[in-house]
DNA sequence: AATTGTGAACCTCTTCACAGCT
DNA sequence: AGCTGTGAAGAGGTTCACAATT
């Protein structure tokens, strides 16, 4: 299979939400230039980042949001379910518990884990919070696909390498540190300081805005 | 001023983590190549960031970590304080409110807002829950640089449009959805599912992970 | 001897522009 | 006539490789 850059596998995921929202609003064809417009990018843009993954529209008239929608969702592997565990039961564990956009869009959280006596046995949203030290066989169990880690910096790559060891091929991690990971397991990171800082360093440097 | 990449800035804040990592380890001097290896990059890429902002390093012996801190927090506007609000207090917002590390980093909370009549009043952290019609009384009051959109999708565009005439001028957007603001204001947007999707997408194609 | 700082080469991603289809 | 799909051109970001410096 050919290569497809982070970006477009991105961008994607943006086009899946503006058809969404398309859809909502009942209208039934867009075109490149309309779905570009939406997400502040161009037109051709669009075409060629579908282009690596087939051809969805019609000359002349453009895209059919729900088809485009379910070509996506088939690409973006969204047409399933995934079940999903998180890795600290603190504020971010807690909110991602009950983020609706996952399950959505078929991520089931199966499971939530914490080495804090106080709070193991709690209810976050119906769900139980388990001892961290269970995880090798309540992942097996869960047959989890992907591992969310929200606890503290100093302890994330000590729950990554459990993480690993336990067998999961997939980490998104919220904690503030780059983790290292083997070679064959997925991970991204969400780290929302980064955004943060990079609006911060606009405002310190009174950049244009859009540039 | 020479123009950024995105991409530099985002790395600057992952070169100050780092370093706020080996400082808290006693380390007092680095290489590029040191830097490079623990957030899985090349460096030359270290080096190449650094050098648009100044020289920084000793050549035969690298860089001073505590002294590289202080100057990417100079770069990335970190040795001041920023005034935050956040608008909505569901399950994100009051995540937000209690992140440790954006306060650590120089954001101060100083404000949550919502519209909901049964949350306002109530106190997150010890901030009460204001009405999100005061806003722009509220926003001037408190004199607040960067706002956080933490409301459902289909209320996102509005609550940005309100924002922006309250003359907010930096927004980090948490809702799933692109938003239009004039080319004065910077946005930013941490969409949750976006990353989690690139993970499903990943093993859907059972690529190799590092690739 | 070691490591930075940087021009040049390289590579990847984006945009252009138009043939091809509806 | 209108809009897609795509090869080619262009822009931008990354890596190389080495002179400069400690």
């Amino acid at each position: 299979m050919k290569k497809i850059s982070d970006s477009t596998v991105k961008r994607l995921s943006k086009y899946y939400r503006s058809l969404e929202h398309l859809i909502e609003k009942g209208v039934e064809t867009v075109s490149s230039e309309e779905l570009a417009e939406m997400d502040g990018i161009t037109s051709a843009q669009v075409r060629k980042d579908l282009s690596f993954f087939g051809t969805f529209g019609k000359r002349g008239l453009g895209y059919n949001t729900r088809a485009l929608k379910d070509q996506i969702a088939e690409i973006l592997g969204l047409n399933r379910r995934w079940n999903v565990a998180i890795v600290g039961a603190g504020n971010i564990g807690r909110a991602l518990v009950a983020y609706e956009e996952f399950r959505k869009q078929g991520f089931d959280i199966k499971l939530i884990m914490d080495s804090d006596p106080q709070k193991i046995g709690n209810e976050i949203h119906g769900l139980r919070i388990e001892d961290v030290n269970r995880a090798p066989e309540l992942i097996a169990q869960e047959r989890i696909d992907i591992a969310i880690i929200a606890v503290p910096a100093n302890a994330a790559q000590q729950v990554a390498d459990m993480l690993v060891e336990a067998g999961v091929k997939a980490i998104l991690n919220f904690a503030p540190r780059s983790l290292k990971v083997p070679p064959h397991v997925h991970i991204k990171n969400e780290n929302m300081a980064i955004e943060i800082e990079a609006l911060s360093y606009h405002l310190s440097n009174r950049n244009r805005a859009n540039s």
